[in-house]
DNA sequence: ACGAAGCTTTCTGTATGCAAAACTAAAAGT
DNA sequence: ACTTTTAGTTTTGCATACAGAAAGCTTCGT
């Protein structure tokens, strides 16, 4: 009689961590939740409506993929970078883009051809809009699909890792409508050169891109 | 009086988890633990003498990393891959491993320049006395020196990374002494073109080597 | 008033319990 | 003989218990 009925409300069991993990990257990505900002587990037990066990393990397996930290006194926090480790996750996400963007040229299908020119074509609509929240996922969808165009799932996830993890950060850098057009007209250049079926020209092309916008990252940081 | 004294015999507490994700890791590394092999929760729990509820834990970080694999059936499994995703994941590794080769190159520091030619002489020692493990040591510990020597620790994290996940697979090549010599000659030029200080000689340089390392590891996969 | 020592509270790490799910094997029906 | 049922077994996922450590708080001595 030590507890009441405790399983009566459970979810279809098996899903829990998973739907945490997803859950709590998300409010990172979003900003949500701040770098530096302190997980508590019994807040999160609350919040999910689980036992301590599961959320322990979302937490463990984000600090395992970088994602958190573990805290100075306790717990586990946001992972929060400054300048020099910024631009230390900067230099790799464009070594690793650049490769992205050279090996997509050479290897560019019909297909991700159309599906890189509908996600500018979102980016585009998104920017005159105004909506940076719409803007912000189009730009994703459009390196996503620089990403998979280079056909190697692999390499695609690790692109989209470090955008993941830098998203917080860049995301400061949109502010006006201006900001929104300005990045998907630099969009332009780059998927030409994507197109142009020169590598070189390709990878110059996201090189630019992402100096840029390191540039401009950095400078709201 | 559910229990007799569990406690007793604990290691100093808060370092379990983290000791037996390193060991797992290892053993994975080493090929103990063969790709495609299941782990069963409660026989690692007999062999670490824990209950299930680190073990798990270390399972799922090691999961959230790519290095274990959830099962068909149950269970996680060492992540193995086909020709295929080896590909895939070599083709990546070339790219990264090229980028810290040429950044490296720019950047080369007294420090750094002596750290590599240190290893690549442990590397020539270990092959002439045709110690397989030593030498694979040895290899690992060179290339790590030419991440270090980039400057940029996330950078060189991810290339260990790659590094040791391809390591079962990459293992399989080094069968005699000669293949031994081979390879660390065929560091001295990689190494040339690194402390050449002209970026283009030593990503060139690494490019080759890793494209010759890929052909050998397909070839024994 | 300030710091040290002790006390209290909160939090973490690990063990254990238990029910649902997945697998296995045996039995029954076609 | 071959598929379908069903009973049994193993394994997982989650909840909970509890001890030990860390942080916070109080009290006391100076």
């Amino acid at each position: 009689m030590i507890k009441a009925d405790q399983t009566q409300y459970h979810s279809p069991r098996g899903h829990t961590v998973q739907r945490i993990e997803a859950a709590l990257m998300d409010d990172i990505a979003a900003g949500v939740l701040a770098p530096g900002e302190r997980l508590d587990e019994v807040t999160l037990t609350e919040r999910f409506g689980v036992s301590r066990t599961p959320i322990r393990e979302a937490l463990s397996r984000l600090t395992a993929q970088g994602i958190l930290v573990p805290g100075e006194k306790r717990g586990v926090r946001v992972a929060q970078y400054g300048r020099e480790e910024l631009a230390q996750i900067f230099e790799t996400m464009h070594e690793i883009e650049t490769a992205c963007a050279r090996i997509a040229s050479q290897r560019l299908t019909l297909l991700a051809r159309a599906e890189i020119e509908s996600a500018q074509a979102v980016c585009v609509t998104a920017a005159e809009s105004g909506d940076i929240l719409r803007y912000m996922r189009a730009n994703e969808a459009l390196h996503e699909a620089i990403y998979r165009a280079t056909g190697n799932p692999y390499m695609a996830g690790l692109a989209s890792d470090l955008r993941r993890r830098t998203g917080p950060f860049r995301a400061k850098k949109f502010a006006t409508k201006a900001d929104l057009v300005a990045s998907a007209k630099s969009h332009e250049s780059l998927i030409a050169g994507i197109f142009s079926e020169d590598s070189k020209t390709a990878s110059d092309g996201m090189r630019a891109h992402m100096t840029a916008s390191f540039l401009q990252t950095l400078a709201m940081n």
